[in-house]
DNA sequence: TTATAATGTTAACCGTGATTAACAAATTAA
DNA sequence: TTAATTTGTTAATCACGGTTAACATTATAA
């Protein structure tokens, strides 16, 4: 189990590929507000967990289980910022900034049970994820999590 | 603001307050299952931020800020607790420790949403019961709903 | 091609929250 | 009342996640 603070930079080396096709200490340092010393750091670590691949200088890549762990957190907040956002009607701004620190504090097991209930709240057609990096994989995996529950 | 962990100390001490009529360093230190030196420390952390009153191998009182504190504090996991346990269906166990990391992490404007919502999908009480800090008529009315179970 | 700028690394350091181990003080039992 | 036990304190240390500042490397523009 890597830390809260690891999956923060996992998630967002995840989220830049996605965005940029590359990944860059400095690009991860400026969207997490913190020094390059700390992504340097960061990444050794995810390194020694097998989540990243990464020499000196080079590109950063994301393991196979490092795509899956971070599709994982990624996942888990999604829901959780449904569930704020749209049915306790949280602003948006606030839903975003405490599905952040939820997701990381919970159990997979409250993540399905949370996602049952929103997608029952909500309806299943009118899953409208509005997470901005990528449509269609988080409306896709916020229902998938939702019918095979 | 102090920090989680200081919150999780005074929250103990004031539980222990009401359940044994006094609180002692070794009590806390077994509740919280960490050293007695940790408590110590964490004391006099808490007494610099004047939410505890305590002298070397004297009382522990907590002062009327950190028992409103506390009260807030538990107020905020009672409304979780209750969401997880009786909303999402979750086991009395795991509300339990997810309803104590939850808390931890999120606003008092979400914590009453979040109870407002709560009343409404139990059906508890009266609508006009708005969760409040400061309003004892919601957390008796949340209060009794746990202790129905 | 070489200076300059941008990017990435490293070392030394900080605060927080925890620990253990040795000690001090207070309480309890003989 | 004194010895033993329990309770509380302190010092030294650790891991973690972060920092700055100096440095190394790579990329880019003249």
């Amino acid at each position: 189990m890597i830390s809260k603070a690891l999956e923060e930079y996992l998630k967002t080396m995840y989220v830049l590929k996605k965005q940029n096709g590359n990944v860059r200490v400095t690009d991860i340092a400026n969207k997490m507000n913190c020094s390059k010393a700390s992504v340097n750091k960061a990444l050794y670590n995810l390194k020694d967990n097998n989540l990243v691949n990464y020499e000196s200088y080079g590109t950063i890549e994301l393991t196979k289980e490092g795509e899956e762990l971070a599709r994982k957190i990624l996942e888990a907040y999604d829901i959780v910022y449904l569930f704020l956002k749209d049915v306790l009607d949280l602003e948006k701004e606030d839903a975003e900034m405490e599905a952040e620190k939820i997701k990381s504090t919970i159990t997979d097991n409250t993540i399905n049970k949370l996602a049952k209930y929103v997608h029952n709240a909500l309806g299943l057609n009118k899953l409208d994820c509005d997470y901005d990096i990528n449509k269609e994989r988080c409306r896709s995996c916020v229902r998938r999590k939702i019918q095979n529950k």
